[in-house]
RNA sequence: GGGCGAUUAGCUCAGUGGUAGAGCACUGCCUUCACACGGCAGGGGUCACUGGUUCGAACCCAGUAUCGCCCA
């Protein structure tokens, strides 16, 4: 016997291990089966599992669970990522809170350490956590991101350096000394998706720069109230600039080339202060006239539009700040001819050495202050550049780092999905990437962190004459590199590279390698090279993902049998970090082939209110914590009900508590047919049943299983969900269940035993239906109902999905069954309104029916009695004195409830329907007599709504006469 | 500045040319033998606005307004 309700908390955990322990989530390798893959988007290692997971892998797995049904060898890939800069930062906490150890003191080599073993000890809890979500992936094929640290020849550590390795032989991988956006925090350098831009309360401070060689001009001036008054001679020229500590390295004033006020200032030069450099004024579209004064001072090396001026305009670049952002002592100056190549250095001016940026700011207002040379600071909102990590503010920094040349594999990527071989759903994400793609910028991949894979690039100094220490040049841009998959690979390169006489010693560092060289006064002997200290960005690694994980660069069955993959599901705020990526990475290097057929871009998870959920704002749900207190199965249930194609989903507790109960609604329709004698774990087909009743549901559950197939063939989670919903809920439940309650109190043993059939075997094919969905209510039902000499075999996750669609489709049994559910309907309806008491039993007659509604009517004498809570109900010539009717296109049914009713409610009952029903005809009649309706429409429309015409006239002219019938009573 | 999207019942949202829907909330009735995490019945909407296309528009087109997101 059930229990009178489902324990998700003593019996998921039960559940999910048993099908583990089993093996059902590993591919059923049959190769015969068409194969279905996913690939998770590998959480980080970090993680904890919040709503955009929950969400993203509910969907994932209803696919899997339902594809895996269908009979297909699936393979769903787990894995986590290593994710740079968060398990970094992660780990460098740790240290601080435990002793006053950090990353430095330490060293690279015991750090990397340390982050392995926490990563063994604490990393992957996520993993355990969407385990209780019931995520069916093949857990036996997990991967990470870094592979396995004890094995050189580690498969996933490979690819990434074949990767890199290959398309730094094609030329898609190169060096560049560019700006980026430097991370003062993490001190590396990070890719544009990685900076948030973000209004804040900043400033506009207005500068005095003095016109250097005693130039003046006329600048117009204006009025209290903003007219023209004239002009007045300046021997200045205003700037305005949200970061006046990066005047320092000012190296032109931009005015816009048709701003009367400053056009004869162009090609002169300003003095600028406190530096005391000379530099000019030049003339650039990106000088906004209608900002601040016009004149915007120009900064080539610490901002990214500065440095478009600067190239157009032919100016120095200066860079002023450290690796901190702190001021240099020494500012470096470089210039760009076709490449930035360094010229000389010279001193900050006094007391700005050191200095943090900001607090530079303040010495710099202070200064200009004090020369009379501050015009005002104005508060301003003002966007600024933040890393997603540290939360710090991004410095704009002139560094050598790696790119890839992210144009050249964008092409084909774009090529592929114009072509619809990688399809977007909804489809609307395709203008996203081709956006984005269409305007993809150099990648920058390189990071200055320890935790990551290290670049596979050495290098070499440069010998030059004689191979003669003195001879060597250390300048960077003048090193050797060499790039190979393995320090053997590299140093046959470095052996080619240099002469033959050299040995190649393997060294840590530059430096290192510096002090070997100079060791060796006369010729070089030994040939010092080092490894590039970088790592790549933690995306590089993903976007190998969905070929990486299947055995790449091996030629694995794996990989020849998932890849490419079915379908990748992820949320929009990914198409750039991975999507685009991994199209762009696996078309190159899988031959063209493109890494999965769709992306089906879901929602994100917001709050009730629509906001994005986070800690700080302290609006974040933690599905942990609702699966705990309504089960898994709920809040899945709830995703799937909201995941609508292009809408957010806005998440409330209650939601969730609506789809418990739902579960414990099926619960209990299996629990009453339990305690009926219903037979579960057997097989129907088409013709095996007789009565109306069974062969309708049957039917019914058709309908239900064809809907629930073709909305998960398209992504439509909602209408999948919502048809079972509907299916469970009211048509089996409330129809279905209490319509064969008589049949069961009943003496034809014939029709109860068909009926225990029927019913065992419909619920039998709801729960493979609802199963995706709900996979542990469903699992304990199906374990719960086995009953003797009917042993259900294996888990029902593994049973095959319900194919029959519309074999059972029986348009007599479904009008037969529609008529009994109208009548019924009605009869409680006018109960209702009329206020008959609900415990009232009263007779009812039949009248004015045709004689197939009458053997309809025979034949379901007593479920309608019963439903509708009649004492009788006959056929009958006509209405018994004193009735009331119902009218219903042909047939009236009239209901002796005189007694418990009053004249007026009766009356109102009567008024309200030939209300609504005159206004209907009318409307309808309009349509009709309009010629152009009548000959344009389709013919089938015209006839559809003449015999609505037709049935309504009928049922109004009933009311009426009952109506009339009513007054002369009164 | 560019792009994408939204606007339908009190709330959250489905609904891509043929009589406006669901869940929740609300109202009335019901301790009916699966379920009160329940049953039955009911109220509630100029489908943001203005034009257009069409026999017919929540749906297609153009514009307006408001809100959101992404990119620069």
């Amino acid at each position: 016997m059930l229990d009178q309700r489902f324990d998700p908390k003593s019996a998921e955990g039960r559940i999910y291990e048993r099908w583990e322990e089993a093996g059902c989530f590993r591919p059923s390798g049959d190769t015969s089966a068409q194969a279905y893959s996913v690939v998770i988007p590998p959480p980080n290692v970090t993680g904890v599992l919040h709503m955009g997971h929950a969400l993203n892998n509910t969907l994932q797995d209803i696919l899997i669970r339902f594809e895996r049904m269908r009979g297909k060898n699936v393979r769903w890939q787990p894995g986590t990522d290593h994710a740079g800069i968060a398990t970094q930062m992660v780990v460098e906490r740790q240290l601080a809170e435990a002793g006053n150890e950090s990353r430095t003191s330490l060293g690279r080599e015991a750090f990397v350490d340390r982050v392995w073993e926490w990563k063994e000890k604490s990393g992957g809890q996520i993993i355990q956590q969407l385990k209780r979500l019931g995520a069916s992936c093949d857990w036996e094929n997990e991967r990470f991101t870094m592979g396995d640290r004890d094995n050189p020849d580690d498969q996933m550590q490979e690819a990434v350096r074949k990767v890199f390795v290959d398309l730094y032989n094609q030329g898609l991988i190169y060096r560049d000394k560019r700006l980026v956006n430097w991370d003062p925090h993490f001190q590396t350098a990070i890719s544009d998706l990685e900076v948030e831009q973000k209004e804040v309360q900043g400033a506009f401070w207005h500068l005095r720069y003095p016109l250097a060689d005693g130039v003046t001009y006329e600048h117009p001036i204006k009025d209290e109230d903003g007219n023209p008054a004239g002009t007045e001679t300046r021997d200045y020229i205003v700037v305005a600039t949200t970061r006046p500590e990066t005047m320092l390295g000012d190296t032109g004033v931009a005015v816009h080339p048709d701003d009367e006020r400053y056009k004869g200032l162009v090609g002169k030069f300003v003095d600028l202060p406190i530096v005391n450099r000379r530099i000019p004024i030049v003339a650039d579209e990106h000088a906004d006239p209608e900002k601040g004064s016009g004149a915007v001072k120009i900064t080539p090396a610490h901002d990214f539009n500065d440095f478009q001026v600067g190239e157009r305009a032919g100016l120095q670049l200066l860079n002023i700040f450290d690796k901190n952002a702190a001021v240099k002592a020494q500012f470096e100056v470089f210039e760009k001819t076709n490449k930035i190549k360094f010229k000389r250095s010279y001193n900050a001016p006094d007391g700005y050495a050191g200095l943090d940026r900001y607090e530079a700011r303040k010495k710099i207002e202070a200064d200009f202050e004090r020369l009379g040379l501050l015009v005002e600071v104005e508060k301003k909102k003002v966007e600024q550049p933040f890393g997603d990590r540290s939360g710090t503010v991004i410095e704009p920094w002139l560094t050598d780092q790696w790119y890839v040349n992210a144009e050249e594999l964008a092409k084909p990527a774009i090529a592929a999905v114009r072509k619809g071989r990688t399809k977007f759903v909804p489809e609307n994400w395709t203008k996203t990437y081709y956006n984005w793609m269409e305007n993809i910028q150099p990648w920058c991949i390189s990071r200055q962190l320890w935790w990551g894979h290290r670049i596979p690039v050495w290098y070499g100094f440069s010998l030059g004459e004689g191979d003669s220490a003195l001879a060597a040049t250390y300048d960077v841009e003048q090193h050797r590199i060499f790039s190979g998959l393995s320090e053997q690979e590299v140093l046959e390169k470095a052996r080619g590279e240099y002469s033959q006489a050299q040995e190649i010693v393997l060294v840590a560092d530059e430096q290192e390698a510096f002090h070997l060289l100079m060791q060796q006064e006369h010729g070089v002997s030994k040939v010092p090279i080092w490894q590039d200290e970088d790592v790549l960005d933690t995306w590089f690694s993903s976007a190998l993902w969905p070929f990486s994980t299947q055995g790449w660069p091996g030629n694995t069955d794996d990989l020849k049998t998932y890849y490419p993959t079915s379908v990748l599901i992820t949320a929009h705020d990914i198409i750039f970090f991975w999507v685009a990526r991994m199209m762009m990475m696996g078309i190159h290097f899988m031959d063209g082939e493109i890494p999965f057929h769709d992306v089906y871009i879901h929602a994100l998870v917001l709050d009730e209110k629509g906001q994005k959920m986070s800690k700080s704002k302290g609006n974040a749900m933690d599905p942990l914590e609702l699966i705990d207190q309504y089960g898994a199965d709920a809040l899945r249930f709830t995703f799937a009900r909201q995941a609508a194609q292009g809408r957010n989903i806005r998440l409330s507790p209650q939601a969730v508590e609506g789809y418990r109960n739902f579960t414990t609604k099926l619960w209990n329709a299996a629990r009453f047919a339990e305690m009926n004698q219903c037979e579960f774990g057997h097989d129907l087909k088409p013709g095996d049943l007789k009565l109306p009743l069974n062969r309708w549901i049957a039917a019914e559950l058709g309908k239900a299983a064809t809907a629930v197939t073709t909305a998960l063939e398209a992504y439509k989670f909602n209408e999948a969900a919502e048809a079972l919903y509907q299916f469970i809920w009211n048509v089996l439940c409330d129809w279905y269940i209490e319509l064969i309650k008589p049949v069961m109190n009943g003496e034809d043993e014939a029709a109860k035993a068909e009926t225990r059939k029927a019913c065992g075997w419909v619920i039998d094919q709801t729960l493979k239906l609802l199963h995706p969905f709900t996979p542990f209510v469903t699992e304990a039902l199906w374990a719960q109902t086995e009953q003797e000499g009917r042993k259900r075999g294996d888990f029902l996750m593994v049973q095959d999905w319900p194919a029959f669609a519309d074999a059972w489709a029986d348009s007599d049994a479904e009008a037969e069954l529609q008529w009994v559910l109208d009548t019924v309907s009605e009869i409680r309806s006018t109960r209702a309104v009329l206020n008959v008491p609900a415990g009232a039993q009263v007779a009812a007659s039949l009248i004015g029916a045709s004689d197939k509604v009458k053997g309809w009517a025979k034949e379901n004498e007593t479920p309608i009695r019963q439903l509708a809570r009649l004492s009788a109900f006959d056929i009958a010539a006509e209405k018994p004195a004193g009735a009331v009717t119902i009218a219903s296109g042909e047939e009236t049914i009239a209901l002796e409830v005189q007694e418990f009713i009053t004249l007026s409610d009766e009356v109102a009952r009567l008024d309200k329907e030939m209300t609504k029903l005159s206004k209907d005809i009318e409307g309808t009649e309009k349509k009709l007599s309009n010629q152009n309706f009548v000959s344009k429409a389709p013919p089938e429309i015209v006839e559809e709504n003449r015999e609505r015409i037709t049935e309504w006239t009928a049922t109004l002219a009933k009311l009426r006469s009952a109506r009339d019938q009513l007054a002369d009573l009164s």
